[in-house]
DNA sequence: TTAAAAGTTTACCGGGCGGTAAAGAAACTG
DNA sequence: CAGTTTCTTTACCGCCCGGTAAACTTTTAA
């Protein structure tokens, strides 16, 4: 009576057993990649490498259809050790999120000699395009992030972390424009208020891009910005 | 050996029986409320009420985490019939999708006798602040919206319902736009470029009202909208 | 009045998911 | 090298979710 689940005794071997061995396939490089000068892999290299291989289960599943198995079948290790390290999934997301926008704002170069109306279209440029170089293109990155930005409606953590995190972007450009404007540059215009104009077209662009599939968003965009807002913005009388 | 499932013989109730008779709480109102003039409550009557307590859980719960269970739970019926009339999950969000940008394109009042300087800022404001009756409010409609939205990017179908629609947004500024050039209120802008700006700054700031909870997103993405762009696009010389 | 068609409910299930327990391997200690 | 800790794997499970089969009820049509 106590075993009472589905026929299990019958071969000894349990019908879910199939798809967790399944996983064996082009095995046999453990171990060989992720060693640093030491030839240790240490706690923090695993980490490491789930959140690599979250990325890139985020990337192929969407959210929504994130499976922990999902994650496993992105690494060497198997994915139990996520439980190891991590919390459960929540534990595991919320970590994720504070690694994906710390590589965000990493990426992003500051160059402050440059002139304010050079600096501005070099950060929107950033924003919109990023940096070329990296393992993953820009949109792979971006459409994890836009991914995770547009769930933190439901979720009073994540939500709080990205307010942070949006205000620190949003700032910059601030900055850049309270700067022109005391070169006398720009006219002299609510520098908040413009700052979040510029950070609102971009966000925007980089959706459309996502989730509408519009290519040419950004260039479109960013040619918008210049010809309006920035022509606006220029105009010193 | 036929039945091996888990000790069920013994008193003839199932241990899963217990959740789904729970759900007959305030029960006894059945019927009478979505009755035409006629007396009878007609399939297209149930489909409609499916579709709004499939809008009630998903405002409640969010799209990744909508369960068949949590809209049954939010109408007199239970959740089985939703699968006597829509073929699956899948299915139900599809003409769910359809329903809500019905919906939401029934709402835009258009009045085109106006200028193109006063139509133009109804439009937008329209977009931003949607009609104040209605039983839910603007921005549990567009909570709703932007989630699917979103996940769009990970369907290809509902991406395509959503690009034709946006496309009916987007052309309706430009068109507008478009006759206040030809009328000479406006200079001579692109119009396709102007009117995917201010469609990108409403979306931007509804997402960011959205997602950040940043109640004062739509009022001062008004204000930008009308003191940087509207100012560039009226400046007649 | 009856029969069949349409709509709804009750009862139930298979499968898959997140998570755990314990064995095993590897890496630090003394 | 033994003992201990840190890390990883193997094996397994309970629960919950979407879906179905069939009984039941209401509406339509003759």
């Amino acid at each position: 009576m106590s075993e009472s689940q589905g026929g299990v005794d019958e071969a000894g071997v349990d019908e879910t057993a199939a798809d967790e061995t399944a996983a064996d396939e082009e095995g046999s490089e453990t171990g060989a990649d992720g060693d640093s000068s030491n030839g240790t892999v240490s706690s923090k290299d695993t980490k490491e490498v789930i959140m690599e291989a979250t990325f890139r289960a985020l990337s192929k599943h969407g959210y929504k259809d994130l499976r922990m198995r999902d994650i496993g079948e992105e690494m060497d290790l198997t994915r139990q050790v996520i439980h190891y390290h991590f919390d459960g999934k929540y534990d595991l997301m919320s970590s994720f999120l504070e690694h994906i926008i710390d590589q965000y704002e990493g990426s992003v170069v500051v160059e402050g000699d440059a002139d304010p109306r050079t600096e501005l279209r070099a950060r929107v440029d950033q924003c919109l395009f990023g940096p070329e170089f990296e393992e993953f293109s820009h949109w792979d990155r971006m459409k994890v992030y836009h991914e995770l930005y547009t769930h933190a409606q439901n979720d009073g953590e994540h939500r709080e972390v990205f307010n942070e995190h949006y205000e620190r972007l949003r700032g910059s450009i601030v900055e850049v424009v309270e700067e022109g404007i005391e070169e006398g540059v720009f006219r002299d215009v609510d520098a908040e208020r413009m700052g979040q104009l510029v950070t609102d077209v971009i966000h925007a662009a980089r959706g459309r891009r996502i989730s509408l599939g519009h290519e040419d968003a950004p260039e479109e965009a960013r040619k918008a910005i210049d010809e309006f807002i920035f022509e606006s913005l220029e105009r010193t009388e």
